[in-house]
DNA sequence: AGCACGCCGACT
DNA sequence: GTCGGCGTGCTC
């Protein structure tokens, strides 16, 4: 094979093809790593796609630099998973590699500024230099090299370019690549007692004797034999031990051990270690599952005779943990693998530790917090068989799976398994199906509130259902109460936001030594607006959304097909003046209820109090420990938290979500609603939940009190059917960002009439700003097309969209105005 | 995505 | 007059 076509990490259409030198020709192989020079001087790692002896006609092929592998780091199957999600998403290849690939794998390169080793300052004539010049020079013959960013931070100017090109004409520096290879194996240092001594032991005897003389010596030999047990323990071998263990004994020197070294009497070795801990299953794993378990074990199992894919809905607490864990260990017999995906937040939570204990080390996790290097170590432990089951975050789904048995998504409502930003703006649970397709495996969603468009294919009957309806240990459902905040406001019983019958419970809570957690969803932007008196909140006539409040345009407008209205003074409903924009955060609430609370422990959780590594663990650690009252958290306290002593939840401000512009918005409310109660009482008997609101008729709440998710998803899917919202369609967000307003305006108002004109005028929604509209300097609009499913083919839609896209951004006028496309966002 | 080439304004 | 800004196009 004379020439290879590779993919680059880079947001670019197409393949490139690049010469094999022939000292290559032997090993290269589809899926290795290869090192190119791209562009004048890039160098960058390139995955091969193809191998082959077609010459290219138009140009000569460069050569690869080197191969990066011995043995391809992407399988063919990875190859095959990343065209399909390109094609799905609509990106590039090059996109989803560069999300795929772990940075320790992909290697690139920097250019270097170095002063040119036969160019001398001193001697060197000053007049020929600009004072820049001179004082770059004088920085540069301090240390070995700098990077452009360095160099230009330090001249203070935007572009170092000019400058560069400029001393390197006058021969005073060299500009170079330097290529890092990140991952780097974490190596020890071990020592071992040299063989002749190892393995007969008249002979130590006799060095020991030999050492009398030389006491510190002998003690490193006498501290060394009990640390290492040899000879004193059956099984004791002589691998040696940690350098490290054995210095941090006083007594032992570390230049006596250099001596003894050196004498030959030890060995120094490095070895290269894994950074993943070596963990043996423990016995504890064997539990029985329940009767309802075991049968909808079986259940599971009688679908995916006739279906691929299945979903559990087991309400919270029902114990679908342990029925993963069943199946993983049926697939593990058959010999293939298992992915487990959970959300990023449950991941830190027991279910890992639990998981960990039964399958040991063959278990692998992947996780955001994990460095470079331990990723690189899971990718390369599952390429060589280590491990069989992975439990990760989304982009687990990009590992080198050679025979995926089996894809659990825990979760599967989750909305974090989508990723925003950047491309591919992938969905993990539906890229999971997409990956189970190429494994021929089988899929297993698990929720307690699945997702509208989930439900809907197993009442399509196209994938299985199993319903998991009990408790596990007959833990009792939390009692659901709402408040209504209206009345609490006209009887002035209201505390900061703290409703009578709330701020009672936690104090008979507090005095019984129970602990509480308090809800209040963290987007505090986009604020709607609302009549004080009746609850009143304005809704586009044509979508079903609330409208939003923009405050610098005064106005509010519909986030979805861009409708406007002026903001009203008077209240349509009820007459009222008061009417108030919406919302407050969870650090006020913290502060009120420490000012209604004195007394009480009162921790915050959201973002800001756990970005720290440690931060989320050191709060849950806080709460099981008791030594937290109250928790008041975002979202985060709703998701795979399991607390003995919890058994009350305040919900505040759910009215702000009930209202979001998004046509998700009752669904996640349900969800969050639901999922947030199962935090009450799951162990210490009965829980309360108390829900504030101002619109305690809304229809939502009663499927809510009532755990009614199929009574839920009845009213919710008439609703998507009558708007051909999903599942009825599919809907792709396009997304405009240029810096100057008018110019953005004027451009999508052009695309959407270009749109409108190929795909029909009702399948393209908008253009309306978002609700944050200007991000960076640079203005943003939104135009949503929504395909339904069964009147137009999707795949040939996409494909008309993007050639419009296309034809679009190249338009003089439109050049700079750069096109963001979101598949199926949410 | 970078990076180079090329065309226009505010400064020695 | 040039320096240095950024817009445009290309990378096997």
């Amino acid at each position: 094979m004379l020439y290879c076509d590779v993919i680059l990490p880079l947001p670019i259409p197409n393949a490139y093809t690049y010469a094999i030198p022939s000292e290559y020709a032997e090993q290269i192989a589809v899926g290795m790593r290869a090192v190119v020079q791209f562009g004048a001087k890039k160098v960058l790692t390139a995955v091969i796609l193809r191998l082959h002896d077609d010459q290219p006609a138009v140009y000569e092929p460069r050569p690869i630099l080197s191969l990066a592998d011995d043995i391809p780091s992407v399988l063919p199957i990875q190859l095959d998973f990343y065209q399909k999600l390109a094609d799905y998403y609509l990106c590039h290849r090059g996109e989803v590699l560069n999300a795929a690939l772990p940075s320790g794998l992909k290697l690139s390169s920097e250019s270097k500024i170095q002063l040119n080793p036969a160019f001398k300052l001193q001697f060197a004539d000053t007049k020929s230099f600009t004072p820049k010049e001179l004082s770059l020079l004088e920085y540069l013959e301090e240390r070995e090299s700098v990077t452009y960013g360095e160099a230009s931070s330090f001249l203070e100017v935007k572009n170092i370019y000019n400058y560069l090109n400029s001393l390197q004409k006058k021969n005073a520096i060299v500009i170079f690549e330097e290529l890092k290879e990140k991952y780097k194996p974490k190596i020890i240092k071990k020592i071992r007692l040299a063989d002749k001594y190892a393995r007969d032991e008249a002979s130590l005897q006799f060095l020991i004797e030999q050492l009398e003389k030389k006491p510190k010596q002998l003690d490193v030999v006498l501290g060394f034999l009990q640390k290492s047990q040899l000879f004193q323990s059956q099984s004791a071998d002589n691998e040696g031990i940690l350098k490290s263990e054995l210095l941090e004994d006083e007594s032992i020197s570390d230049s006596s051990l250099k001596s003894l070294i050196k004498s030959g009497v030890f060995d120094e070795v490095e070895v290269i270690i894994s950074r993943i801990d070596e963990v043996g299953p423990s016995p504890e794993h064997n539990f029985e599952l329940s009767n309802s378990q075991q049968k909808a074990k079986t259940e599971i199992i009688n679908h995916f005779e006739s279906k691929n894919t299945v979903l559990l809905h087991g309400i919270t607490g029902s114990g679908k943990t342990e029925i993963y864990i069943e199946l993983i260990k049926n697939i593990l017999e058959n010999g293939q693998q298992v992915l487990f995906l959970l959300p990023e937040i449950a991941l830190t939570t027991q279910i890992v530790g639990r998981l960990s204990r039964v399958f040991g080390d063959i278990l692998g996790i992947y996780h955001s917090k994990y460095s470079d290097n331990e990723r690189v170590e899971v990718w390369k432990g599952l390429m060589n068989g280590r491990f069989k089951v992975i439990v990760g975050v989304r982009s687990s789904i990009f590992l080198p799976f050679s025979d995926l048995g089996l894809i659990i998504v825990d979760e599967e409502h989750e909305p974090s398994y989508k990723q925003y930003d950047p491309a591919p703006r992938y969905h993990a649970r539906d890229a999971a199906l997409m990956l189970a397709q190429l494994h021929f495996s089988k899929v297993l969603l698990g929720s307690a509130t699945p997702s509208i468009e989930s439900y809907h294919m197993t009442k399509e009957g196209k994938w299985g259902l199993v319903i998991l309806a009990e408790r596990f240990a007959n833990a009792k459902l939390p009692e659901i109460a709402l408040v209504d905040m209206k009345i609490q406001k006209q009887q002035k019983k209201l505390k900061h936001e703290f409703s009578e019958p709330l701020s009672e419970l936690i104090i008979s809570n507090l005095q019984s030594k129970k602990q509480t957690i308090l809800f209040q969803n963290r987007r505090g932007y986009s604020p709607y607006v609302s009549c004080e008196d009746c609850g009143f909140v304005p809704q586009c006539k044509s979508c079903d959304v609330s409208l939003t409040y923009h405050l610098h345009r005064k106005e509010l407008s519909c986030h979805y097909c861009g409708h406007k209205e002026p903001v009203l003074n008077i209240c349509p409903a009820c007459g009222s003046n008061k009417i108030r924009t919406v919302g407050f955060g969870t650090e006020k609430l913290e502060e009120e209820a420490q000012i209604l609370f004195p007394e009480a422990r009162i921790q915050r959780m959201d973002l800001d109090t756990t970005r720290s590594k440690t931060g989320y663990s050191k709060i849950i650690q806080a709460v099981e420990n008791e030594e937290v009252d109250v928790l008041v958290g975002t979202q985060m306290v709703t998701k795979g938290l399991d607390f003995d002593h919890v058994n009350l939840v305040g919900v505040f401000d759910i009215d702000r979500m009930l209202h979001f512009p998004d046509f998700r918005s009752h669904e996640r409310v349900f969800q969050i609603l639901t999922q947030v109660s199962g935090r009450a009482g799951r162990k210490s008997g009965q829980g309360r939940v108390v829900i504030q609101t101002s619109q305690p008729g809304h229809p939502i709440f009663s499927y809510v009190l009532q755990a009614d998710y199929q009574g839920f998803y009845e009213k919710e899917i008439v609703e998507r059917k009558k708007y051909l919202y999903p599942p009825f369609s599919r809907m792709i967000r396009l997304t405009l960002k240029h810096t100057d307003r008018s110019l953005i305006e004027k451009a999508a108002l052009v695309l959407v009439a270009n749109l409108r004109k190929k795909l029909g005028d009702s399948r393209i929604l908008g253009p309306q700003s978002p609700v944050i509209d200007k991000i960076r300097d640079r203005y943003l609009k939104d135009i949503n097309v929504k395909l339904e499913k069964d009147k137009i083919d999707i795949k040939k839609s996409k494909l008309v969209l993007m050639s419009e896209i296309q034809y679009f951004n190249a338009l003089p006028e439109f050049k700079q105005v750069e096109v963001v496309v979101d598949v199926d966002f949410v």
